[in-house]
DNA sequence: AATGTAGTCAACCGCAGGCAT
DNA sequence: CATGCCTGCGGTTGACTACAT
């Protein structure tokens, strides 16, 4: 889809900004800089690598485009079935979803899921991960649900020190300034969260396992807080752009458009009916 | 072969949060 | 404390491509 006019056709001219796609010669401006003062400051690059662009669509340009991790092709079956689970973690919060997607962008998480799943229809693969999703996940609520009278004695005499066990993988990345994380460096995870997500994920533990890279998604790639703002969001009346939560819905196990029902909460989200009981075990 | 439709994806826009002044 | 700038995020757009009729 890289042609010389791209998708935009001409380039104009706005303001002194060039707008439009990007040339190859703009893309070697741009890495260079990259290359010689690293990312950020992105407002500068204008200025010193000569380029007229905005630093809006410098920063665009490297993210989605130029970054040299990036991995070019298909969304395979595997990352397809992330995409769903994360999805239904944490709604429409595609840059969260990308950290968890080595060398995917949000952007193109999102353009996935635009046209994957917004006119319903999920594949069959997406259909099966989902259904072990749920059905795995209600086997190990029961099995918390036994677990729960023991730890908590075991909290009881532990007091809050639960909450300090920090995970120092790289899912817990410094930048995770997701809004309504509340609580600064407090990107921790219970032992028994990793083993909750782990089996929640379904599909996903054999993944994990053969990538290592992949368990930046079960090490919290959230902090708990934030984990339980998302799932409670709907109580605390949603974040902006849709992302609501899960927990607030009702009933219909089924596929919506999000932007079609008008629906401020996830409207392509699966109903994951209880997820307001998976919020009490962490 | 021509036309219509759906899918894909790069790039834009507006908004919100963080930070410096 | 107030203001303005910068950065990042999610939603949307629109041209191109592939497939169907």
């Amino acid at each position: 889809m890289e042609g010389p006019l791209g998708c935009w056709g001409r380039q104009e001219e706005v303001d002194g900004w060039r707008k439009g796609p990007w040339t190859s010669q703009e893309d070697k401006l741009l890495v260079d800089h990259v290359r010689q003062h690293g990312e950020g400051r992105w407002n500068s690059v204008s200025k010193i690598a000569g380029l007229k662009r905005s630093g809006k669509s410098c920063r665009l340009r490297w993210v989605n485009y130029l970054r040299p991790d990036l991995k070019r092709g298909k969304i395979t079956p595997q990352e397809e079935s992330i995409i769903v689970q994360l999805h239904a973690l944490w709604g429409n919060r595609w840059s969260t979803i990308a950290r968890s997607l080595p060398g995917r962008t949000d952007n193109e998480i999102k353009n996935y899921w635009r046209t994957h799943f917004k006119k319903g229809k999920p594949s069959k693969n997406i259909e099966r991960a989902r259904a072990r999703f749920l059905k795995q996940r209600q086997e190990m609520m029961q099995q918390q649900q036994q677990q729960s009278l023991i730890v908590g004695q075991q909290l009881n005499e532990d007091g809050d020190q639960r909450r300090g066990t920090c995970c120092t993988g790289t899912g817990a990345t410094a930048d995770d300034d997701d809004r309504g994380s509340a609580t600064g460096g407090d990107a921790c995870a219970a032992p028994t969260t990793t083993t909750v997500a782990t089996e929640a994920a379904g599909d996903l533990t054999t993944i994990m396992h053969d990538d290592d890279a992949m368990d930046c998604f079960i090490m919290c790639p959230m902090s708990c807080d934030d984990l339980g703002l998302v799932l409670h969001g709907a109580a605390a009346g949603g974040q902006r752009g849709g992302t609501g939560s899960c927990c607030g819905s009702t009933a219909s196990d089924e596929y919506r458009s999000s932007e079609e029902d008008g629906g401020a909460t996830w409207g392509s989200l699966w109903n994951l009916d209880g997820a307001g009981e998976v919020c009490t075990l962490w």
